[in-house]
DNA sequence: GTGAAAGCGCTAACAA
DNA sequence: TTGTTAGCGCTTTCAC
């Protein structure tokens, strides 16, 4: 299992010298075997099985110029990657995906910038067909890097600037924070605050502006910027409650950061919903089902968001449409949002 | 960014011809510049920067045999993978000694058995130099595909076999467990209960056996299976308080188990420490430091062990040495455990 | 020190 | 339907 073999893996050539063809022919064969004799079909494949053959991805992406592998990159550090919910949903719908059109997933971990450099000679040295580009903070350099790769890229969230061309998948953050903040009206709440997620994010700033689509004049000490995180969401809570002890509903930009407030609001001793209502957003459902009382949330479907996004892109790597006029060009997808309600509102 | 590019990459054929030089001559600079005169050097150099030129992975892999790349596959559901802290920690250090040795990682997710063949044809399609491999269970079949696919592989945890040959890293899990149960009984416990892990894997059935060594006499009702998860620790201590009520002591196999546990006992009116002493095991610094009472537990270098199993491999990966008589061959690494008292026993 | 040339293993025209 | 052949882009002897 350690030792480097030392026997050469079989190649085409050996394949159709064992099976009595040409190396062209074993080559159909393994592609499909279409417009091949059944014979001579059967006795490559007894041959590809009796050396054990597998092709030589090297060899034949050279010539073919395809990966079947797709990148999934994330600007994100690793510690958040791993420890966020959202994120595995995300890869998971995305490795449905992928996996049922026979791509493999290359997940791609960047410590920080740091690792760009790596990440961008990986991408331009042709390991992959296309990559899907995670969590991006403004300014983030990684799109740059693809694009300068020329590799097909999708993001995932809107990114921070518009080119119309760049294609992305999101949920409908706006829409779906102006749904939690009317909700809490609908309760009878007066003082509804806001957890934020870093402002460098579009979802982030994407619910703050639906916040404040609904409620305009809110007092800007009811807004208070978390990181994603539970002990961001902590931290906001109570610097909110410091400030304005007398707010009665919290809309948080996220589930985990909602768990870390309801912790510190039940430290307080203020009870949810009775004197604080609070919603969440995303609906994870290991985190809002178990937290206590149960998180009511503004849904997102994060698994189909993925899948969507492995979607998009393997369609962007299919040749142009030709022929067939009137195919509508690829274009990005906002998916819908909707309110769930369990015992926190 | 969505379309693919049209404009074909340079080749390393261009940048010669841009310099001045032959192919040869440019591949030397590509690749170090050993044994080419400095002002050769230099306009290959500038050529490459101007022509924008990366060099051609496939091309280079299909004569070097090299990738740079390292594979690290997971036998474990996706949500556990992303949700314990455990296997973060290791990628982390598998990461590190990659990244500094110039090597990608490659994340090989498996959605369970069925996604065997691919990532059997992944490996065996040369797309990596090696594989790294975590968390396996009873009977896994993925070394063996590993094996079959002719790529060196080191293993994170002792395997459930032993053929002297192949490498893996692991703790002293034996040790560190014997460790924990006589912290225990130094406390003048003398129910110990245990809450093992999944016993189709080699590091619950040696934590197991580390515990036997020191209570061979244990009733077979103090000791419950759990799975590595919160739920799985709290179902377990259940269990074991139903079954035995005057339990004074729980020596859990993982902090994450350890954590559920802890919950079970609050929920149940058991104070820890004063009338039920708990220790885990791993110390996962965000687990373990954040639980109440904070959790008194058996410390392995997770960090260090991805580091060294990605070690092993590189080290597996140059070529045989030769000349240099009595090197040593690569072995397999047991790191130590040790008890770190906090406040849970 | 530098260049010419021979492949690495495979696919895809093109001929037969 | 099958085989022949020409590369894909690169590294690496081997002459010069």
């Amino acid at each position: 299992m350690s030792e480097p073999s030392f026997a050469p893996r079989p190649t085409l050539e050996a394949v159709a010298a064992r099976a009595g063809v040409s190396r062209a022919t074993a080559s159909r064969v393994v592609n499909g075997g279409e417009g091949v004799r059944a014979p001579l079909v059967e006795r490559v494949r007894r041959a590809v099985d009796e050396l054990g053959y597998v092709p030589n991805q090297a060899a034949r992406t050279l010539v073919t110029r395809r990966n079947d592998a797709i990148a999934v990159v994330v600007a994100e550090p690793e510690t958040r990657f791993f420890s966020d919910p959202f994120f595995a949903q995300q890869v998971r719908g995305i490795s449905r995906e992928l996996t049922a059109h026979d791509n493999q997933l290359v997940l791609l971990l960047t410590e920080g910038a740091a690792d760009y450099a790596r990440v961008g000679r990986y991408l331009a040295g042709g390991h992959v067909d296309g990559a899907l580009i995670f969590s991006l903070h403004a300014d983030d350099s990684l799109p740059v890097l693809a694009r300068r790769a020329g590799v097909p890229t999708v993001i995932g969230g809107r990114p921070g600037w518009s080119d119309g061309e760049t294609l992305y998948v999101d949920c409908d953050n706006r829409g779906g924070a102006r749904e939690a903040v009317h909700h809490l009206l609908g309760l009878g709440r007066r003082r509804v605050a806001h957890i934020a997620g870093p402002l460098d994010q579009t979802a982030s700033v994407d619910r703050l502006d639906g916040f404040r689509d609904v409620l305009p004049e809110t007092d800007p000490q009811l807004i208070a910027e978390g990181d994603f995180t539970p002990e961001g969401g902590a931290r906001a809570m109570a610097e909110l409650l410091e400030r304005c002890p007398d707010l009665d509903a919290v809309f948080a930009a996220s589930d985990v950061m909602a768990s870390g407030a309801l912790r510190v609001l039940r430290q307080r001793g203020r009870r949810v919903p009775e004197d604080v209502a609070v919603v969440g957003f995303d609906d994870i459902v290991s985190v809002a089902d178990w937290t206590d009382p149960p998180l009511t949330t503004i849904r997102q479907d994060i698994e189909e968001m993925g899948r969507l996004m492995a979607h998009l892109l393997l369609r962007a790597l299919e040749p142009p449409a030709q022929g067939a006029p009137g195919v509508p060009a690829l274009s990005s997808i906002v998916t819908p949002t909707r309110l769930v309600v369990r015992g926190s509102a």
